[in-house]
DNA sequence: TTGACAAATGCAACCTCGTTGCAATATAAT
DNA sequence: ATTATATTGCAACGAGGTTGCATTTGTCAA
């Protein structure tokens, strides 16, 4: 999969730095795992590559462009990206350490109910459904910190 | 009603301030509309009360502490802040200028199912359901700015 | 009415996340 | 190897938000 994705871009004429591919390769090792671009800096630099968070951000919109990946909101105030190609879901936040994962409701009846329907005069045209709780880790602790 | 809960904190042995006055006053004549701090802060300007950012954002706190008022999210980055005494309902968020409403949905079946169930080892404590689209005066326009 | 004490405020400095313009560098086709 | 331009780094900035500390101001009791 990372090779079709990289092997596309090259296609368009984009260029496939040492960068990119770190980044791609994150991406699809980091399924159900949303990514911000700190968080992304950071697993880098982890593996001995440093970008100026210019750079990241930069990458972050080209590959949100391209459609490789997408913007999702976990309910905090950051934004975070994950592989385009999942399928219909959610976003649990933990309140404690802001870990976020990816959730799917059996039966999410929201979808069919709400989408293109008229609000207080709004246009809607999405929604998003957050979880808020305490990640396994965090249960042990009430306070978040 | 604000003069209930500007007493009940003079009870507990808080001031009532000139701006702490103001920022109540406001929330209570914007019923359906949340605020967030930089919003507020615009607000107090416009009736000539000065107020340095970081009294605004103690006072949110404070706020908050005393269960006056609740932070929202409305699934931009913002923090605002509503009132309390709002039943369960959700918010809006308009695409192009950012402005925000309080939505209740009929019959909305999420909250008996979901409130504390397990999701991948999480404890869920909480929900947010946003929905994004266009407010009556953006409808026009297809592009966000 | 006036102190006095603590609550509230303002200020400056700082933080994180995110963006922009511009110059320097590096990919990839020739 | 050369070249065009995609990509990167750097510096500077901006919004939103926080902290420590000194100053001001409600409030209450004398």
């Amino acid at each position: 999969m990372r090779q079709e994705t990289l092997a596309a871009l090259k296609d368009k004429g984009f260029r496939l730095t040492k960068i990119r591919k770190f980044i791609v390769e994150i991406f699809y090792s980091s399924e159900a795992v949303p990514i911000s671009a700190p968080e992304l800096r950071t697993r880098l630099l982890a593996q001995n590559v440093k970008a100026n968070k210019t750079t990241v951000y930069r990458e972050l919109d080209f590959l949100s462009d391209q459609g490789i990946i997408v913007e999702i909101n976990a309910g905090d105030g950051k934004k975070r990206y994950e592989l385009q190609r999942h399928g219909h879901h959610h976003h649990i936040l933990c309140l404690r350490c802001s870990a976020v994962e990816c959730v799917t409701i059996e039966n999410c009846a929201l979808e069919d109910q709400l989408n293109s329907v008229d609000l207080k005069n709004f246009k809607v045209t999405g929604h998003a459904l957050n979880f808020f709780g305490l990640c396994e880790g965090c249960r042990p602790y009430t306070e978040c910190r």
